[in-house]
DNA sequence: CTGCTTCTCTAGATTGTCAAGAGGAAATGG
DNA sequence: CCATTTCCTCTTGACAATCTAGAGAAGCAG
């Protein structure tokens, strides 16, 4: 029983990163980035559109993102989202933040005793 | 400027771990664990006493620590925490999610392509 | 047509955290 | 002795991100 837990919500305050991320690589419709960050997460995480679609509005409102109607390989519209510069940029701060609070938290969970 | 953001919230949803991870060490009253937080994060994090003691509460009423009035070094008097059996077992448990959880977020961060 | 899948999007509630304080008791400095 | 600072507990009210639980449209398969 090492194996998969079952799947839960995304790490509070990084949703907004992992879709930065994910769109980086390619420009992706919502759904898609959704499933996306569920399979690289193998099941740890799963996003729920009622998270996800707020997410792609925040990211738009503030410049990050930029959406665009296309047709999907299976015909149907989807609205692909690419990132912007500033969204890279955005993408950038996020994740060194993010490098510094884990390496934080690993260091408290790796304490053994009173080290400063 | 590589050096040292400033201060920040700790990463949501996290803040029960570390406490557990802190009294597990040694018993110790609320506002020295989040002075133990901030050092050991080396100032990534800071943690506000209106997050501090709700969490007290919240991890007390789960009977995952217990509370117990003592004198400080400094002839004061605060209330020292100390992690049950319970609390043990839900430290192991949330420690052993969040290593699933920042490791699938490295995963996202470092992926190049469609890999699964 | 019926039902399944893909895809977008909304409304309402919950939860954890924050900011900003109040207050008491010991130490410290004048 | 009084004033100030430090230590320590705790509360109130607000906010932001996420969730649950849907609705709705459009193509595909039976």
């Amino acid at each position: 029983m090492t194996a998969a837990q079952k799947p839960g919500p995304v790490v509070q305050g990084t949703l907004d990163m992992l879709i930065l991320k994910t769109v980086a690589l390619q420009p992706m419709h919502g759904y898609g980035v959704g499933l996306r960050i569920e399979q690289i997460s193998r099941g740890v995480f799963q996003v729920n559109a009622g998270s996800l679609f707020p997410a792609f509005r925040r990211l738009e409102r503030r410049g990050w993102i930029q959406g665009e109607w296309r047709a999907t390989e299976n015909n149907r519209r989807a609205k692909y989202y690419m990132l912007t510069d500033a969204g890279r940029k955005q993408l950038q701060s996020e994740a060194r933040e993010w490098q510094a609070q884990s390496a934080a938290i690993a260091r408290i969970l790796e304490a053994t005793s009173g080290e400063v």
